[in-house]
Parts: structure tokens; C-alpha cells; sequence
DNA sequence: ATGGATTAATAACTATACTTACTAATTTTG
DNA sequence: CAAAATTAGTAAGTATAGTTATTAATCCAT
């Protein structure tokens, strides 16, 4: 089964993630990571806008900065141009935990398919692209 | 990054998944499913038994349990042999309906990687189950 | 056989992840 | 410009998905 196949290695990919945070002593989830990237990526731009660049729905989202903003790594503010939007921007403290972070996540993504060879692990990585479609960037 | 991408697909699955549930009206999700899958394989497994065999961990199992039991579709018993132990099987209606859906799911599962040709799909899947592990039941 | 370790299930807690409904603000249209 | 549609964020509710702690039952080693 194709689902359950996705949902193991879901399951695995995330287990990895808090393993190495866990070693480096940090409290951040991959989703929590994932949203400092497009913040860091972006300063500035808007929960939905965060939304929209990692794929997850608003409602989610807004949690997940509430918690990113309890930790002080990131702080929000109302948009002068649009007073719905909040402006999320890393703090210094966030911009300092992502510079020290990314080295590791980098290092991770060589763990999050174990049983498969180099060649195996870009083929897999080629196939689930076009499959999720572009995402380029 | 491996685990975004993979965290898609799961997202893309799992929402593939809910379409097809909805066109036939039934309420039921991936997790439920995959439940009932290792109940009607192993009648009067117990909820260890489940959790082990679609590697969940038993405290989740107990709420999905919960809510097929709810829905009316399984029955829990405790087991003679360890009293600890709940004997979970399906009821007749729950039987019914997995009848019903297993064409249905195995329909679905052609869409999960739309973007991918047949053969690429075959390529993804044996490359999915050597990342995952043997898991080969 | 009994005290210690292990195990099955649950409870409580945290964090996704999504839906629908709602409020407030902005944009589009007639 | 006013009404309608859209959009940003939140709230409430449901369902995973996991951790740790607890209880009850079983097993195991002395």
C-alpha cells in the first residue's frame, strides 16, 4: 500500500529530525524548523504566506508560531499595508538557533532513508519531486 | 530536503485518501483503515498486537480503537488468556464495510503518486519499501 | 513462591494537521 | 461609493502521533 509505505517513512523522517535536535539539546520540531526556514527565506511575510510556502493550512500554521514565538525565535507584528496580516520575522536569538541548526538538518537528510545507497536515495529523492510536483525552488 | 518532500506525499495521500472516503460517504481514515486491515487478518488481535503490526504506538491505537468501536465497527473483548490484554475483532457491520472499502483502497492507491508514470510508480514503491525496512509481513 | 522486571492498556500532555465557522479588514464589482 | 466577495487570522472541534507516568496483570529468576 502506497499510503502506508508514505506514512512509515513520514514517521521515520520525523523520528531522525527529534533525534538529532534531541542530541544537540534543541526543542524544534521539523514542522517548527520548516516555518523558521520560510521566515528566514522571507522576513517579513505573513502567516499565510508561510502557510502557503511549506504547504500547511492557516489554522496550523498559527500554532506553530505561537509556539516558535513562546521560545522567542520569532516575533509578530501587525502590517501597516494590511492590518489582518501579522509580519513574522526571526529574532536574534531565532536567527542565531537557525545558523546553528541548518549545519545539522543538513547532515540529518543523509539519515532519513538509511537502507537506500546514494544512488538509490537521489533517484527516490527525483521520483517523490515529480510526484509532489514541482516545488522547485 | 528528504523529510519535507516526504512529508508532502504523506499530506497528498492522506488527502487522497479522505476524497475517496467522501465520494463512497463513509467516514473512515487512513490510520482506521490500516487498523482494520490487521483486524481482519488476525481476528482477535490484541491492541499491542495492532499497534506492533502498522507500527503505531499503542497509545494512539487505543483512541483509533476507541473511535472504530464507536462507529461500531469492532468489538473489544478482554482476553481470557491475559486480562490485560483487550481481543479487538470486527463486528458484522464492521466486516461489511471493509468488504465494501477494499476495492475502493485499492482503487485509491493509482492516485496517490499521480505525477508519477506506471513505471515510475513501481520504481518509487520498491524504492519506499528498502528505505522502510523489509516491513515484508 | 515472591519480589523485581516486563507488559497491556489508559491517562495526561504536547504538537501537528485538518475542517468549519467566525471576525475583521481589504478588494472587487455593480 | 456601497454591497458582495475574498482574505488573514483565530477559535473550536476531531484525529492522529508521540512521550511519560500509572495501574493492573503476567513473567521470571532466585
Amino acid at each position: 500500500m502506497a499510503g502506508h509505505l508514505i506514512r512509515r517513512l513520514n514517521q521515520i523522517s520525523t523520528h531522525v529530525f527529534a533525534q538529532y535536535m534531541q542530541a544537540v539539546g534543541i526543542d524544534l520540531t521539523p514542522v517548527q524548523f520548516a516555518a523558521m526556514d520560510a521566515i528566514a527565506a522571507f522576513p517579513r511575510i505573513d502567516q499565510a504566506g508561510v502557510a502557503a510556502r511549506i504547504a500547511y493550512d492557516r489554522a496550523t500554521i498559527g500554532g506553530v508560531i505561537d509556539r516558535l514565538e513562546q521560545k522567542g525565535y520569532v516575533s509578530r507584528q501587525v502590517s501597516k499595508q494590511d492590518r489582518r496580516a501579522r509580519e513574522v520575522r526571526l529574532t536574534k536569538k531565532g536567527a542565531r538557533l537557525f545558523e546553528d541548526i541548518l549545519p545539522v538538518v543538513t547532515e540529518l537528510q543523509g539519515e532519513i532513508l538509511p537502507g537506500l545507497e546514494p544512488t538509490e536515495r537521489d533517484q527516490f529523492m527525483a521520483l517523490a519531486r515529480k510526484a509532489v510536483g514541482k516545488m522547485v525552488e
